[in-house]
DNA sequence: CTGGTGGATATTGGATCCAATCTGCTATGG
DNA sequence: CCATAGCAGATTGGATCCAATATCCACCAG
């Protein structure tokens, strides 16, 4: 059995989980300052790993980098909006393309796990874990592209847009397209219908774009 | 006139500009390990910028952190290399696709110009500005298309195989058929032909390829 | 009232120091 | 001879302290 130890990680690993999670439920705005001193107080660190983890989530786009000035908590505008909806139709695409030839049995059933999942939590109306159910399904498909560059570059896309996507589970009207739509890819997976799962991958995120582009500019 | 001073850039930052030129010359060997005591002293900071730079270029797969042991040169393996140049197709053709119907008069004569210096780096036999010369020609064709995040993204690409690129230019054949494509990459431009500019910029992509993945397995 | 100047304060940038962890060698027992 | 425990040195991780820079506001000249 190769046991897979809940290793300590180090004050800047944890500081970044921690900061997705503040930017995921808002707690960090998009558009506020990040004040390091505090912000290290409250994650009780010093500010060196708090830097180190900001300038990972520079690279993502995720907080914005001033001179001097320090970070400031990205804000997505409508042409970025588009742009990562684009990038994404692009190489979600490209993943489902590659992954869905190399499905194993297993790789089904993991998927068609994780979309219990999200109907579970849908169920129980718990956000936050339909939010991460819902990353696990999509990303156990396209991992299984095994191209880990494009997997990479994907998680960036849905992170830039992930505190403005849980508007979208908020609605039970879209929760019941979501699992609507999630059937129907499984469906497409089910039967290695490359085209089928494109075409339901694009309309599922059509629906969510259409969601977001709404939360965004009705604020 | 926007006096557009030259400011004396955080400690950080240098230190960025100039692991990257370290990387692309060699200097920081693919697979060899980064020891950052000796490093930031040569580099003459301490190890506190150094450590922000290099989460930096971890971010953009440079190089790779392994807890407490540290960071290694990331090298490229053959399925990173195909996956690269997928992802660079698929994102070069969208870039393309936008940048030419926007692209102005001025833009055309400042890509003419880019190409202009290519040549003339490759006529003197400089590598060094070849390559730069080279990567700004196709930026301002990409940066056309007015879509920054898509840059940055094929900047990181570009980015991942430039240590190995730099062997493509040493060739005088090769120079001579870079020359060439880039006229007609330029031909197409001139003429606001999208289909021809994707095409000469596939064929121009795959020389490339070909060239690097032989630098590569050929070590 | 406007524009600019100077300085006080808040904030970030970076160096140094110590703690935590890993690595490799050596010794010791089987 | 091999395996393992343990120690010493090397290396990374993180906290603290001081320097550099930006921001804000009071003040003054025009």
């Amino acid at each position: 059995m190769t046991a897979t130890f809940e290793r300590p990680p180090t004050a800047t690993e944890a500081v970044i989980t921690e900061l997705r999670r503040l930017l995921v439920t808002g707690d960090l705005a998009p558009g506020s300052p990040v004040r390091q001193e505090a912000l290290a107080e409250r994650l009780g660190v010093s500010r060196v790993p708090l830097r180190e983890a900001l300038k990972v989530l520079e690279g993502e786009g995720q907080v914005q980098y001033h001179r001097h000035r320090g970070y400031v908590v990205s804000e997505l505008s409508v042409d970025d909006l588009v742009e990562v909806y684009r990038m994404r139709e692009l190489l979600e695409a490209e993943a489902i393309r590659v992954a869905v030839p190399r499905l194993t049995d297993a790789d089904i059933v993991a998927i068609s796990s994780a979309s219990r999942d999200v109907d579970d939590a849908g169920q129980r109306g718990d956000l936050a874990g339909m939010t991460t159910a819902n990353r696990d399904f999509h990303f156990l498909l396209f991992d299984a592209a095994a191209m880990p560059r494009l997997s990479r570059m994907l998680r960036g896309l849905w992170d830039a847009t992930d505190v403005y996507r849980s508007v979208y589970f908020a609605g039970s009207d879209n929760r019941a397209c979501v699992m609507h739509e999630h059937a129907a890819l499984l469906d497409a997976l089910e039967s290695r219908d490359v085209r089928r799962a494109i075409a339901a991958q694009a309309e599922h995120r059509n629906h969510s774009v259409a969601a977001v582009t709404t939360a965004l500019t009705s604020r």
